[in-house]
DNA sequence: ATAGGGTTAG
């Protein structure tokens, strides 16, 4: 055997190769006439998908006459892995009009796929197909249709699966944890840890995460604690993921300083935990502070990726401070990250917002790759500077470029209405999400509408509009309408619609404040006063802007 | 076959 045989061989058990390699490797497939062997081709195929070459893991499957269940499987799991679903449920179904029959494997490839792009209908069907093939009480696609099932939102339905297993294996264990906690069912979530713990199956790092990912809020704290504790009694605690979901739960739950306790326990700190970091500290109002913190991690030498980027993008934004975001856009340029839609739409909203819609507007055009959330993004930059035509041009053209515009989109352009005081393209857009887009309108759009015609003076229509939209209690509505009367000094109203929200929302002093300046712009100095004392009585003591009387 | 950080609108 010459030495080329020897070193595919030996290469192609390994996992660790770069691009290059596999080229070589595979023209040695060529050379020695192993290229059509489904063993080596697999292997092959494996291995570009790895380095994200899926092109040319294709131009290998496409020319394999005689394809295995590994075959197909290895290609589908590619195209599944790189978020290509379209493709890997193409070829699944192309897989399907062959006599070859899909496998467990092929299985958890597609129902991940549908987890990720399409719906629960779907789902069911691939569901069926997985008891026809008799794979119903499978460990390995029935842990993938758990966690499938949770992503959208069916976590009965997750369950049921799971109740049909005789005996869950950990996996299966792990895939419900995490699909009661990826659901906000933290408490279902604990409930099952403490029955896996009684039958006698030990938890591991995942069942951990699991648990960590469905605590969201202030109140779960002490909870998110206990399972802390947990982690460290049974040294989960050095594992990166459990390290990066105690910092992302900490955080989230309002407690940054264990959220830094967290972080700093780990001895070397991955990029994950890094930006899990940074997003609590945006999160959480302290901008300046995570963008400190971006500084050291480049400074300790973790090279940041896409997703940090856009992260700490977002805290400039927030800040509206073009010099760092400037200098990180330079950062993007030399290391070539605005080929990423996720930095890219960032570095749009960044410069829109610090109030240089035109550099937003520059750099979106330049940008190689759209979508949906980098047309929101320049719609709003552009809408919320004042540039309302070219916003709807952008609009337009998104259509025509055949994104889906969704509830941001709609956000977006209704907030480029107010800003204009465009009245009639406002319905036009209430009208056109509902029937054309089939989106509802949602509380944020009917504040977007209210405050548009009550800005224009058209408070009958507002009050209207308001009646009409299902289950009108919302406060944000009635809000925007009274924040109407205030500018336009409109008492009548004014007086109806602020009581209504000291019924809904009795302690907002912010809706007295408005109310007691509609009756100053009136001159109504005794209503002032006595709604003053009312305040007092309520324990309100200071009364912002007032100072004056 | 299971796990961590995510850009837009608000």
């Amino acid at each position: 055997m010459c030495f080329g045989l020897a070193f595919l061989v030996y290469e192609l058990s390994q996992s660790h190769n770069t691009l290059s390699i596999v080229k070589q490797l595979h023209a040695l497939t060529i050379k020695y006439h192993l290229s059509f062997d489904p063993f080596y081709a697999t292997k092959i195929i494996r291995l570009y998908a790895l380095n994200n070459d899926l092109h040319s893991a294709r131009i290998v499957f496409d020319r394999i006459p005689c394809r295995s269940v590994y075959l197909w499987n290895s290609i589908i799991r590619a195209y599944a892995r790189a978020h290509q679903f379209n493709h890997a449920l193409c070829l699944f179904s192309q897989m399907l009009r062959t006599e070859i029959e899909p496998d467990n494997f092929t299985f958890a490839s597609v129902i991940r796929a549908c987890s990720d792009y399409l719906d629960e209908v779907d789902l069911r069907v691939v569901h069926g197909r997985v008891i026809i093939a008799g794979l119903g009480s499978d460990s390995i696609s029935s842990s993938a249709l758990v966690r499938a099932y949770s992503r959208v939102r069916f976590v009965d339905e997750a369950r049921r699966v799971f109740n049909g297993m005789p005996k869950p294996d950990l996996v299966m264990w792990n895939s419900m944890v995490s699909g009661y906690g990826s659901s906000g069912c933290w408490d279902k979530g604990l409930e099952l840890f403490r029955r896996m713990q009684k039958m006698g199956e030990r938890p591991d790092g995942y069942t951990m995460v699991g648990l960590l990912s469905g605590l969201w809020e202030p109140s779960l704290l002490q909870v998110g604690k206990g399972i802390h504790g947990l982690c460290l009694k049974n040294g989960f605690e050095s594992y990166a993921h459990v390290g990066s979901a105690l910092v992302t739960m900490y955080s989230r739950c309002g407690c940054l300083s264990s959220a830094y306790g967290a972080f700093n326990s780990q001895s070397l700190p991955d990029l994950v935990q890094w930006s899990a970091l940074i997003t609590g500290l945006i999160q959480s109002g302290a901008c300046e502070e995570a963008l400190l913190l971006f500084r050291e991690m480049n400074l300790k030498g973790q090279k940041a990726d896409a997703i940090s980027i856009a992260s700490t993008l977002a805290a400039c934004a927030r800040l509206a401070m073009m010099g760092p975001g400037r200098e990180i856009h330079c950062y993007v340029i030399r290391h070539g990250f605005e080929l990423e839609v996720m930095v890219s739409s960032a570095l749009v909203a960044m410069y829109s917002k610090s109030g240089f819609a035109g550099l937003g507007f520059r750099v979106f055009k330049a940008m190689s790759k759209r979508n949906t959330i980098a047309y929101n993004s320049v719609i709003s930059g552009l809408g919320s500077n004042g540039l309302a035509s070219f916003a709807f041009d952008m609009f337009n053209e998104m259509l025509e470029e055949g994104f889906q515009p969704d509830q941001s989109t709609f956000s977006a352009l209704l907030g480029t209405c107010c800003h204009a005081g465009f009245v009639k393209d406002g319905w036009d857009l209430l009208r056109r999400m509902e029937k054309e887009f089939n989106i509802e309108p949602s509380t944020e759009h009917y504040v977007y509408m209210v405050k548009l015609l009550g800005m224009a003076g058209e408070f009958e229509k507002a009050y209207q509009l308001i009646h009409s939209i299902p289950g009108y209690t919302d406060s944000g509505v009635w809000g925007a309408l009274l924040s109407c009367c205030e500018v336009h000094g409109n008492s009548e109203l004014g007086e109806v619609v602020a009581h209504r929200l000291f019924e809904i929302a009795p302690d907002k002093s912010a809706y007295r404040v408005m109310l007691s300046n509609i009756y100053a712009s009136n001159g109504r100095w005794n209503d002032v006063k006595s709604l003053r004392d009312d305040m007092m009585e309520g324990g309100l003591r200071k009364m912002p802007g007032l100072s004056w009387t």
